[in-house]
DNA sequence: TATTACAAACCGACCAGTCGGTATGATTGT
DNA sequence: ACAATCATACCGACTGGTCGGTTTGTAATA
């Protein structure tokens, strides 16, 4: 096999590794020398892909979130009708609670960590605003095409996120069994029903 | 002085300090001897007093909760109007983030936490649940007066909590100095709307 | 004298990152 | 075609330091 071929294939399985063990005992808990036993490497492997044990969480938060957004240009793509685009959001959220499920709790760990290192601020949070402000556009659309109360769209769409992030995080902090999507989306008709047009 | 009183003395010093570090720098970036250094006091005195560092911030977290206790208290009280009292929970977030801003981030470390660690889980999550439920127990009385719609009241208290959360993190999170007492007032509202009963 | 409340030295584990060295292709010169 | 040279990929022992927690000693109090 050729050197680059088999220089990948390291990368990815360390990558992969780095992946299901922060997912299943979170990043701060998983030490590189694990990372490198579960992926068969030794730790110069490692170092010789990735600059620091951050940079290795970096990458796999660019995959994770190129995902997201091609999920929502899909969404803005195929919806013509604001309501109808904003309750599918509900969909993704519930999703995203069961596909991404154990992932998420890197993201609590992340978000933490965002408050006071800029680094990962900007690859865990920023990309953030762009989907308030994807949200904030659909708003503005709507209440352009009459279906919307002439609400400040960006504040709106700040709401949008916090029952998102909100629900999030009690998905994954209640144990009970319960199905989110479907609260999802009862609070999201809640909030259509506020939202739209007499 | 007495023995006794120059030993509560130490351990509220110890206490105060962790707090400020806590806030500040975080729980995992806090050593123990950072504390002890900030108290002037040894380390002996702090395992005197404390069994384990975790310990530490759960005696912290039961005092703070126990305010936010009291306030909710005072909150279910003062209202006879339904609608106002869930208003005023706007007020409060506001608040919260105002006052209690320094050491909120520490909630988001230890969120990420307690989804591995049942104590941890014990002691900031399930006071949570008391929350809910009283949000449940207001929704309930607003439907029995006929101010709310038919609405199950403990979805509708979850799409609250969710709300609350939200805006807590996104408030944490985002750097511009919006006025998020204002948005998550705003919020309410639109909710409001929603449930209200016509 | 017995107990409480500390102080200070100490312990063992752990961990991110380094470094000297090697093995395996790839490239160039002959 | 074959050797010499070089670059890339990788190994694994090691370092320097940190951290939570323990142990042992001591001074004051009851």
């Amino acid at each position: 096999m050729k050197q680059q071929d088999r220089a990948t294939q390291t990368k990815e399985s360390i990558l992969k590794a780095a992946e299901h063990l922060f997912a299943v005992q979170g990043y701060e808990a998983t030490s590189v020398a694990m990372i490198c036993d579960a992926a068969g490497v030794s730790k110069g492997a490692f170092y010789h892909h990735f600059e620091t044990k951050q940079s290795i969480f970096l990458e796999l938060m660019q995959r994770w979130l190129k995902g997201l957004d091609e999920q929502l240009v899909l969404i803005d793509e195929s919806t013509e009708d604001v309501k109808e685009g904003l309750l599918s959001m509900g969909e993704i959220i519930g999703q995203v609670l069961d596909v991404g499920g154990p992932q998420l709790p890197i993201f609590l760990e992340f978000w933490s960590r965002a408050i006071r290192d800029p680094d990962v601020w900007e690859a865990t949070v920023e990309p953030f605003q762009r989907y308030r402000d994807f949200f904030a556009a659909l708003v503005q659309r709507g209440i352009d095409e009459g279906s919307l109360r002439d609400l400040a769209p960006h504040n709106t769409a700040r709401v949008l996120i916090a029952l998102a992030v909100g629900m999030l995080v009690q998905g994954l902090l209640d144990t009970g069994g319960e199905d989110w999507q479907d609260i999802t989306q009862e609070a999201l008709e809640l909030l259509l029903h506020g939202i739209a047009a007499r």
